[in-house]
DNA sequence: GCAATAAATGAGAAGCTTTTGCATTCTGCC
DNA sequence: GGCAGAATGCAAAAGCTTCTCATTTATTGC
């Protein structure tokens, strides 16, 4: 449960704004959303949040460590909420749905990679793409 | 040696344009360009190409098969001929360097991931970002 | 609680990359 | 060589994100 003192915590004064959309983010059932999704959002709870305060209340978020950024295809970033445990994505090119999962063979074999190529790793970016088994997302 | 039979069978007439793209493409020691980089590279070499007709071109490179689109972390989206091997990036994030590898491990685990939650793969995007082994690039 | 001070916000302008519209030019084919 | 359709270049537009700056708000010390 994130609150108010992981705002203070990251050096940032704890302002509506930033209460309002750490509370959306959490609450989230879908913890994958764009910055517009996220305006949206908070125009239906009834937060006039302008849209430039999310992308830069976000992108402090990712610096505190609160928020991690993925750019997925289709152009815009998307953002979720940290939780602490690394973890890579499986986007459904149809409906859009976004599956999670943790790989130790993969995670071990990029680092051995890395190593025999002389790379110190400082992140990676893993998405598969493919087409999920709700039957209107069936492969063509 | 892709030449203007590739163009042709791709459905699309053989201009000057797509011959010199292709071309550059080929000639590159750093397989990996942004449209940008190859709008400047066709500069240097005397030909005037406008940058809308190269983005044209190469997306419809890619959709012939003939180049591969990435978007690594960065703005710009990278391209690169398609040799017919399929790989993945690792880039270092202080001189833009990219090597290339093939890990066939990882190949599998993503597809055993993806069956295990119902997905029938169509793509994957896998990105390790580090600093390389040039003394100038040395984590900090 | 109140004032002072620095930080944060909102609205719009601007920035970047990529795409599009349209007049002009070029290719493929007879 | 000439025709029809495709391709090109330019400029304008689009889509996403960041920046500028006047105004508002949170924090700190009285
Ligand atoms: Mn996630
Ligand atoms: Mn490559
Ligand atoms: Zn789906
Ligand atoms: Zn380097």
């Amino acid at each position: 449960m994130m609150s108010g003192d992981d705002i203070r915590n990251a050096g940032l004064k704890v302002t509506l704004p930033r209460v309002k959309i750490l509370g959306v983010l959490e609450q989230l059932e879908h913890g994958h959303v764009s910055a517009e999704d996220l305006y949206k959002l908070l125009l239906d709870a009834g937060e006039e949040i302008g849209l430039a305060t999310i992308y830069r209340v976000l992108t402090q978020f990712e610096s505190a460590g609160l928020v991690t950024r993925h750019h997925f295809e289709g152009g815009q970033s998307v953002f979720e909420l940290d939780r602490g445990e690394h973890h890579d994505h499986i986007v459904c090119i149809r409906c859009g749905k976004v599956e999670e999962f943790f790989d130790q063979t993969i995670e071990d074999r990029q680092q051995e990679i890395a190593t025999s190529k002389g790379f110190a790793v400082e992140a990676h970016a893993l998405t598969i793409y493919g087409y999920c088994k709700n039957p209107t997302c069936k492969a063509p």
